[in-house]
DNA sequence: TTAGGGTTAG
């Protein structure tokens, strides 16, 4: 409040000042209520310049030359090109402007505020609003015009008390009945999240078209009511309502969010048979709703016929294939999108650090934070975050704290990171120690920072501290277990050897315990030997997994621990008669920048033989063939490289 | 001179 009162100040002291200064340069003369030719034939020229340069040209020429001509007219002209022409709008020079206009009329006004309302920061916005309630102080009354320019401002700056102020006059201002205003009305509200607002107000309004439905349905879907918006769209269609591409895009962003891709192609086909222009805005939001409907492939092909793409198409392609899991793919996009020249973002960033954090790629992760500093890229908010997880999951503890440190606003999300990091990497202890700052700075934990410090106190053996973090995440902080929480909570007991307690523990689960839950207590039962128990559990998780192969893998090895052979080779042989599913996993190595990727039976790796021969000389005394070429052709570190990968894959229960 | 569009984290 008091922030807007100085700038109001500030602004009536400029404008007094302008008064000032406009009456020594004379002459401007009242607003014309005709266009005189002299005036048509300068609006013309301003019309035909390419930039502010030339504008402010024109401009100069005008003080110099045509003194006469500087009215309200040509000045609300010089403004309304700054705000629609020009990729970058000077605002600077449309406040000078403006200040050179005595007694600005309405539409001088409605220029100026449409002007800083086009500005996506929400700075200018607000100085938009000033401007309005200048005009209002002024005695001036505001037009059809006027109100769709200041709820933009309302909108873009989420000023909700504002834009309910603003709709009070429209009512006052008998304004309730234009199309535009109630569009844009609506929007604020939509845009505000104040979902009721928007729909009393379509419902009430006679006259509805196009944008009001698009609107409509925006608001559901910003507000995550995703199904809803969808309803709205067939309701629209059912009203004989055509769609077009910018509802089509606000649509697909539903389906995308419901995942649901029977929904999402009916779309796609909707648009196919209405011969919509598949724009690149309609592209983008195509890719990004196959990739979340998990059809990479689907995305694949649309982004590949997109005949213009944009840095947004190749984020979308990145980001949506590593929410797949495909983060090879990811990288592979994102050297795609090198070789060809287009500029990363903060979002590609983000999305290449993510890929690396998944893969351990810590040499690519290293190049990109080198880019992000060689770019002067302020490495806060999504950046700083997405460093700290890709430092702090490929185990470089130290850089991670580098980066934490420098971090001038750390949220939950970087505590998170960093106390994830630490707890996979054996770090309990710190973990705790950063999770007990939080508070400190007034930052709330969430969902998934309770899951490390879960896994922290697991890996540290802190039974106590564990089950004391376990009863606070929902005592203090309201945030309730999910399943995630159970099962690290079992794996902490069950490695402490309190299995009696585990057991006991499930059976007292509110919630119905998943396979990531017994697969927990699996675990302690082969690591303290509990092989009656480790039956029964692996008896539940086949049944609720039949199709996965993980829960015999490790009863087998329960059953190999406990030198009860005959019972392994019996459960591998059954295992393979069922032909289960094989669960995908797999290790991987990044060396000089590649990564090699590795699965159970997969041969696909260019130097597969030489690494067999090698897999050969660990397993086999009699040394195999030595002059094979691709083995002599693999650096010493190469082949210890490749070989720690080979051991990380047998360790997961695979074998190359 | 007026309104509605896509991508980002643990």
């Amino acid at each position: 409040m008091l922030n807007r009162s100085i700038k109001i100040h500030k602004f009536q002291k400029a404008m007094s000042f302008s008064n000032s200064s406009s009456s020594s340069l004379s002459l401007i003369i009242p607003h014309a209520s005709h266009v005189d030719p002299q005036e048509l034939s300068i609006i013309r020229r301003l019309d035909s310049c390419k930039s502010t340069r030339e504008l402010k040209q024109v401009h100069s020429y005008i003080i110099k030359t045509k003194p006469t001509l500087q009215t309200q007219l040509i000045y609300t002209k010089f403004i309304s090109i700054c705000a629609t022409s020009y990729n970058h709008t000077d605002l600077s020079y449309v406040n000078a402007i403006f200040t050179q206009v005595s007694n600005p009329s309405i539409s001088v006004y409605n220029a100026i505020i449409r002007c800083f309302s086009r500005c996506k920061n929400s700075n200018d916005s607000f100085t938009a609003l000033l401007f309005y309630r200048e005009l209002l102080v002024k005695g001036l009354v505001p037009d059809n015009y006027t109100y769709p320019f200041v709820l933009k401002a309302c909108a873009q700056s989420r000023a909700l008390s504002e834009g309910q102020e603003v709709h009070g006059h429209v009512v006052k201002n008998g304004l309730v009945l234009d199309l535009y205003v109630m569009n844009t009305l609506m929007r604020m509200y939509a845009v505000c999240g104040v979902i009721g607002a928007v729909r009393k107000l379509f419902d009430e309004y006679p006259q509805r078209d196009l944008v009001s439905w698009t609107t409509l349905i925006q608001g559901y879907v910003k507000m995550g009511f995703w199904k809803e918006g969808v309803k709205v769209f067939f309701e629209m269609c059912e009203a004989n309502l055509r769609a077009d591409e910018m509802t089509m895009v606000v649509v697909l962003s539903a389906c995308a969010n419901l995942g649901d891709l029977i929904l999402g192609r009916r779309i796609h086909g909707y648009m196919r048979d209405h011969n919509m222009n598949f724009d690149v805005f309609v592209g983008n939001a195509l890719v990004d709703m196959y990739l979340k409907c998990g059809d990479a492939d689907l995305a694949r092909k649309v982004f590949n016929e997109m005949p213009v793409k944009n840095v947004v198409s190749w984020n979308s392609m990145i980001s949506g294939l590593a929410q797949q899991g495909e983060f090879k793919e990811a990288l592979n996009m994102f050297r795609k999108m090198q070789s060809r020249g287009v500029k990363p973002d903060d979002v590609t960033i983000v999305g290449v650090l993510n890929s690396c954090s998944n893969l351990g790629m810590l040499e690519l992760g290293k190049w990109v934070h080198a880019y992000v500093d060689r770019n002067h890229i302020k490495a806060d908010g999504y950046i700083g975050n997405a460093l700290v997880d890709m430092y702090a999951k490929c185990g470089n503890i130290d850089e991670a704290f580098k980066v934490f440190n420098g971090m001038k606003c750390r949220d939950v999300y970087t505590y998170t990171a960093i106390i994830v990091g630490l707890a996979m990497h054996g770090q309990g202890g710190r973990a705790l120690d950063l999770f007990s700052e939080m508070p400190k700075m007034g930052i709330e934990p969430d969902s998934v920072t309770y899951v490390g410090v879960l896994m922290a106190c697991s890996h540290t053996g802190l039974v106590s501290e564990g089950r004391k973090h376990f009863s606070q995440m929902s005592r203090v902080y309201n945030l309730e277990p999910q399943t995630e929480h159970y099962g690290c909570m079992v794996d902490l007991l069950g490695r402490a050897g309190l299995i009696n307690e585990a057991e006991e523990f499930i059976k007292n689960m509110p919630i119905e315990p998943d396979a990531f839950v017994w697969g927990a207590l699996l675990g302690a039962c082969k690591i303290h030997g509990k092989v009656e128990l480790a039956e029964i559990v692996m008896d539940k998780l086949v049944k609720m997994e039949p199709e996965r192969d993980g829960a015999y893998i490790l009863m087998s090895n329960i059953y190999s621990s406990a030198n009860k052979w005959r019972d392994a080779i019996k459960l591998r042989k059954a295992l393979k008669e069922k032909n289960t599913k094989k669960t995908p996993g797999c290790s991987s190595i990044e060396l000089d920048g590649v990564v090699h990727e590795f699965r159970k039976g997969d041969k696909s790796h260019q130097k597969t033989k030489a690494i067999y021969i090698l897999l050969g000389e660990i397993t086999d005394s009699s040394w195999p063939v030595r002059d094979e070429q691709d083995l002599l052709e693999m650096s010493k570190s190469s082949r210890s490289l490749l070989l720690s990968s080979i051991h990380l894959a047998e360790a997961g229960g695979l074998v190359v």
